[in-house]
DNA sequence: GTCTATATTGGGATAGAC
DNA sequence: GTCTATCCCAATATAGAC
């Protein structure tokens, strides 16, 4: 009896999901497809099986990211939109983020992007848009007189990740995460 | 007569150069030493007369670019500290910045980073917690209450050059670099 | 769908001539 | 100090058995 297809797609699953926690914390050359396929229990000949190529893999494991992020969660039912709004900025500027296992590649590919196909930088794109659209969407129209000025605030804080996770020190890692968490307040006028 | 040890410290230089521009657009991985030495019209074998390896050029070439950033240049005579923060702030978000040949490796280098040495790691933390230093004198100690308030304003600037460089779209880099120019402005109260 | 074996390439590093 | 030739490993990708 031959495997079923459900089989296939939960194994295109558990392979997109090695990738993305491999890829994420170690960028697209330091990873290789055995250990991908090792790091989910399966072997390499499976995996042409699934994808044709590292670039597309790694391409899909950007995608699979983005519609599996926190942010991309529904709002709680008893939280406004602006203490949703909260509670992810904090989860965002927060050390569990930065030394996590599930990162936002937003932040942790920033630099790997560059050197990646076409697709694979309008893929990275399409996340960047849709982090902004769904901030300015919780911290409503009426609080930011301006949609670009959201801009400000997300560089901001895929910066601060960013750059926290190349820095030994915890010390200064809180710190900075400390006066980004202070500072996204100040920009959405205080929540 | 035997090459002058003068001549020897212009090839290093030259080599620096070189691969600080090729490693920042780039990254470790997709730089080889045979490029880097084509790139200063030098052949491979006198490479490992200068670095003992790739990491170890990698390494110096991070230092290199600390010590001639434009951050580190002396302030012009006729500029007040504020004057001259605001001229470095806005050559920092520019698009001559994010496209040029010599952009800042803290903004570029900032995922790629991570998979490398931990002296590398140590070269990058001083670079960083330099620049936070620089941009704390010039903007004043009364100006500033925080000396952790900087690490929002340096976060914004990094995360900005680092996302703007995997942007296709011109136009929306223009608009992230302009919200954070203003966003900065704000930060430092005004100048 | 999964596995093993193998072809192939790219690139870091070394040795030795000049 | 610089160059050429060479070794050698790591890793992508393919072919074919089960």
């Amino acid at each position: 009896m031959p495997y079923s297809s459900e089989h296939k797609q939960n194994s295109r699953e558990k392979i997109l999901q090695s990738a993305y926690r491999l890829f994420s914390t170690k960028g697209f050359d330091n990873v290789t497809i055995d250990r991908v396929m090792q790091d989910c229990s399966l072997t390499r000949g499976a995996f042409y099986g699934h994808f044709r190529s590292k670039s597309e893999l790694y391409k899909e494991a950007l995608k699979f990211a983005a519609s599996t992020s926190k942010l991309a969660d529904i709002k709680p039912e008893g939280l406004s939109s602006r203490e949703w709004l909260s509670v992810l900025l904090d989860g965002y500027l927060s050390l569990e983020h930065v030394y996590g296992e599930r990162p936002c590649p937003l932040a942790f590919l920033a630099t790997d992007i560059v050197s990646r196909d076409k697709e694979t930088h309008k893929t990275y794109a399409r996340g960047y848009t849709r982090m902004n659209q769904l901030i300015l969407d919780y911290a409503g129209r009426d609080t930011v007189k301006n949609a670009q000025d959201i801009f400000s605030l997300t560089s901001m804080i895929i910066g601060a990740v960013a750059v926290s996770r190349t820095l030994g020190d915890q010390q200064q890692v809180q710190q900075i995460l400390s006066s980004c968490r202070q500072q996204a307040r100040l920009m959405l006028g205080g929540i």
